[in-house]
DNA sequence: TATTGTTATACTCTATAACTATA
DNA sequence: TATAGTTATAGAGTATAACAATA
C-alpha cells in the first residue's frame, strides 16, 4: 500500500504492450462476439467449428473431427450428442469400419451454415475489420496464418 | 489443417479461413508456448497478466485487478493466494480503505518479471513472429490492437 | 446501504481410465 | 492386440450468493 513504486524504464515491453497479450485480446474478443450473436442458438465456438470441418471435409468419424480440432473423443462423444440432438448432424455408420461413425452434416445442418452461421461470421467480421482496407485484412490473414501453423509440426487446438 | 485439399471456393467463405478462426489458432498457439516454456514455474498465462498488470500500474485492490483482467473478484482471491506464496506479490493494507488490499509486486516478483518472465516473452515472440518484418510486426500490432479494444465500451477479458 | 474480501457451492469444459464392440 | 465410441469420474477454472468487516 505505502509502498511507492519507481518507475524504472523497463527495457522489456510491457505486457499489455505485447503482441502475445493483444493476440489473445482479439481471439477473446471475436469468440466473445460471435457466441453472443449465437446465443439464441445456444451453441459455442467449438461447436461451429465442429460443423465447419465437416462442411469443408465431409463426413469425418468422430475422432477425426476431434484430432483436427484437438478434442479429445471422449469430449467429442458430448459435443456431437448435441449437436445431433439439434439434427444439424446425423451419426452414420462407416461401412467400411463397423466401430467408427460417419459423422455428417444432414440437411438442416447445411441450412444452419449457410443461412445462419456464414451470414453471422460476415457480420461479426464486418463489426471487427470492416474498417480495415482489403489489403489490411489480407496482410492480417496472412500473418494469422503464419502464426497458426507452427512449423514444429503440432496440432492445431481451439 | 487438413492436409492437401483443393476445393472450389465456396460463395460462404470456409470456416478455416476465416480471420475469426486464425485469430484463435494464432492465440492458442501465443498462448500453448508461453505455458509450455512456463512450465517448470507452474505459473499460468493468467498470473502473467495479474504480475504485468501490478507492474504496470503499482499498488491495486484485488477487485480492481480482476476489473482489468475480466476476472471476478472470488476467482482473484485464489490467483492472489497462489502468487502470494510464491512470494511474488504481497498484500498490503490500503490504509485509506481497510476493506481492501493493496496488492503489489514484492522485489522477488519484479525480479521474475525482469529476469524470466519477460525474457520467455521476448522469446515466444521471436519464435513467432521472428520470420516477420518489423514493417509486418508493427503492421500486425496496429491491428490487434483495434480489435483488442472494442469501440462498444466492452471490458477487456482474458 | 454499499463495497472488499472471503467462503461455499455449482456449473462448464475437459481429460484419463476402464468398458464394449469391433478390427 | 489395437482401435472407435462410450461411460464414469476427476480436475481445472470460473461464477453466483451469502457473510464479515468496513465505508
Amino acid at each position: 500500500m505505502g509502498g511507492t513504486r519507481r518507475e524504472p524504464a523497463p527495457a522489456a515491453p510491457l505486457l499489455a504492450e505485447s503482441t502475445a497479450w493483444l493476440l489473445n485480446g482479439a481471439a477473446r474478443e471475436v469468440t466473445l462476439r460471435f457466441e453472443r450473436a449465437l446465443r439464441g442458438d445456444e451453441l459455442r465456438w467449438r461447436d461451429y467449428g465442429v460443423l465447419g470441418v465437416l462442411e469443408a471435409a465431409g463426413s469425418l468419424s468422430q475422432q477425426e473431427i476431434g484430432r483436427r480440432l484437438g478434442v479429445d473423443r471422449s469430449t467429442m462423444v458430448h459435443i456431437i450428442d448435441v449437436l445431433e440432438g439439434r439434427g444439424l448432424v446425423a451419426r452414420g455408420r462407416d461401412r467400411a469400419d463397423r466401430r467408427a461413425y460417419a459423422i455428417e452434416l444432414t440437411e438442416a445442418g447445411r441450412a444452419f451454415l449457410r443461412d445462419t452461421l456464414h451470414p453471422l461470421t460476415a457480420e461479426v467480421h464486418e463489426e471487427l475489420i470492416g474498417g480495415l482496407s482489403a489489403e489490411d485484412r489480407a496482410h492480417l490473414d496472412r500473418i494469422l496464418a503464419l502464426l497458426a501453423s507452427p512449423g514444429a509440426g503440432e496440432e492445431r487446438t481451439m
